[in-house]
DNA sequence: TTGTAGGCGTTATCAT
DNA sequence: ATGATAACGCCTACAA
């Protein structure tokens, strides 16, 4: 089916004026006379005429958009990271196009393309890992382009990121200087976000020869797997009194089983995610969780990439951004407080 | 900053052939000489060319590609829908341009609007309710749209979507004949699709001549809302045996509190959710759940619109689909085997 | 204030 | 198997 949808040359037709008048109500209505205004204006309502916006891409070869690659769509850490990339982009007259991969680096490589093919200005990255087909098309394709979340080892061009190692490392020292000593990592599939944090978690240790306890789910993160690792903990028997968590689903998960165990949070058992996802507040106690900056990322990324466009110029820059503690009642008032102080020091 | 990409002639100049042959070699490999095909080939790997799509879009006024509408990111109904949608449409040659509304039909005209300049060959909305603005555009462009999810009382072209009130009506009087005798429901934002099975609900309390018991939370559905409201319902001292939630962000939240609070599901307060999100299972017990047919409805959307674009015309099509009960531990045995039969019934 | 001419980069069509 | 030409619908630039 080919829609056969009216043009700029139908109105004009209708209103008795050539396509440019009726062009110019669109772009800049001031710059025709009142009368024909109302004319073309009548025409408009009454036809709910929308114009063409692809010859006016082809022609400039820009569509005043931006893309957005993100992993996944259950995933609410990026419903924050959309929200600002969009609000920040309309606030700069361009419009976002949004893509997801599931976490499937080929899948970006055709997002990628696709993007380009559409004339896109810039486009956003959300994993730091890239197919070498993606790369390339990305730097002979010579647009502004941020890689966001982590940073990656050697970034295209603009990164803007946390620095998971890092973090974790300051927040299992600082539950190891509040005096705890059996301190678990729970994880679920083994990406580079969470190898990095578990990294870090195993710095801290070994700087104070404690013993490392990891469990890693192969599932994908749900709420329940924290659940599971707990119980697997239990069954293992270690008398673990702190859990780091890769993310808030597991923690909550973790959370809930605690209740349903009966071991007490936080006195008996330490409990911390990562993100600072809305949903920590279902718990009881709330949820501590290591609160990454999400709309800041997305802010930057966008002005940044806009910078960009008007300089004409790309240059590499990258940015690490900083992590806050979100609050609650799963680590003790001390440990919040040596925790906070420890993320606002990276 | 005007992005200065090649073109089908730079490649063309490149191989010493014309636009022609290259534009054959990215449609129709076979059509070109082998020769020539490898030729192009080495050309475009080194370069990392894509072509635009754009031009292409223009003299066939179709993208080939259809709009979905959501009204957020951050509620995880929704990406069951997109991923349904988006597979289907795929296997189909179509691909996606997504976009959300925060819950604003004013926004929502203003995406209609923007999906049609873009020469989408079709919409599929997932709100029932519109501007009158953008149901004449939508209307006037010819062009197949789907309203999903929710049925709205009249419908633009295709629909596809639940019966909130039947499907709550039937819940309902199950619990009632499983010997439930005060029932709440627990609602959050005063939309359509919450009056609607909140009306469902009222309707069997009353064909049992029971009171009603409705808690309603002005704050957008968070997994809070849950356990603010059955604190609210226990300082009513109200001895509630059953609560109806809305969805299940609050339905995890009530059994969080519960476990907090100490009582006892399912044997003194049953307790259901409603869409079956996978988080269900982080409740201990699990929560029972009435499952809307997500992927189906937007596999179903995907396929109505591809036919009409086929057969070129459009035709009103009104389609309920049936919800199923999420097993869980939140219902008795008994109580989930007569919600499962009701709703097998719709 | 309004009109005219030409071009954006692809593909359909016809020609070689 | 490949080339030449025209057309898609808008906007820039210039003209009246």
């Amino acid at each position: 089916m080919t829609i056969k949808r009216p043009k700029l040359q139908d109105i004009a037709n209708i209103v008795g004026v050539t396509k440019m008048t009726v062009s110019r109500y669109f772009n800049d209505p001031q710059s025709v006379a009142p009368k024909t205004r109302e004319k073309i204006s009548k025409v408009i309502d009454e036809s709910g005429f929308i114009p063409n916006k692809v010859p006016a891409i082809m022609s400039k070869s820009s569509s005043r958009s931006i893309g957005l690659i993100i992993p996944s769509f259950s995933n609410l850490v990026f419903s924050d990271v959309i929200d600002a990339v969009e609000e920040t982009a309309e606030d700069n007259g361009y419009s976002i196009l949004l893509m997801h991969t599931g976490y499937d680096i080929k899948m970006e490589e055709a997002r990628v393309a696709s993007l380009v093919s559409y004339q896109v200005d810039g486009i956003i990255l959300s994993e730091p890992e890239h197919t070498p087909l993606t790369t390339k098309r990305l730097i002979k394709s010579e647009m502004p382009v941020a890689e966001i979340m982590s940073v990656p080892d050697n970034p295209i061009n603009i990164a803007i990121g946390i620095n998971h190692e890092e973090v974790t490392y300051a927040v299992t020292r600082s539950l190891i200087e509040c005096g705890r000593r059996n301190i678990a990592y729970f994880g679920v599939r083994l990406d580079r976000r969470t190898m990095d944090r578990q990294r870090g978690y195993k710095r801290a240790l070994d700087e104070f020869s404690l013993t490392s306890f990891t469990y890693n789910s192969a599932v994908h993160s749900t709420f329940s797997v924290g659940n599971e690792l707990l119980s697997q903990a239990l069954e293992d028997k270690q008398k673990l009194d702190a859990i780091i968590c890769t993310n808030d689903d597991v923690a909550v998960g973790v959370l809930i089983a605690c209740q349903h165990y009966g071991i007490k949070v936080p006195e008996d058992l330490a409990v911390i995610g990562y993100n600072g996802l809305s949903f920590c507040s279902a718990a009881i106690p709330k949820l501590c969780s290591i609160c990454t900056p999400r709309y800041e990322i997305g802010y930057r990324a966008v002005n940044a990439i806009i910078k960009e466009l008007k300089e004409n110029s790309l240059s590499k820059k990258v940015d690490f951004v900083q992590c806050s503690l979100t609050r609650g009642g799963s680590l003790t008032q001390e440990e919040q407080k040596a925790v906070s102080l420890a993320l606002s020091k990276i």
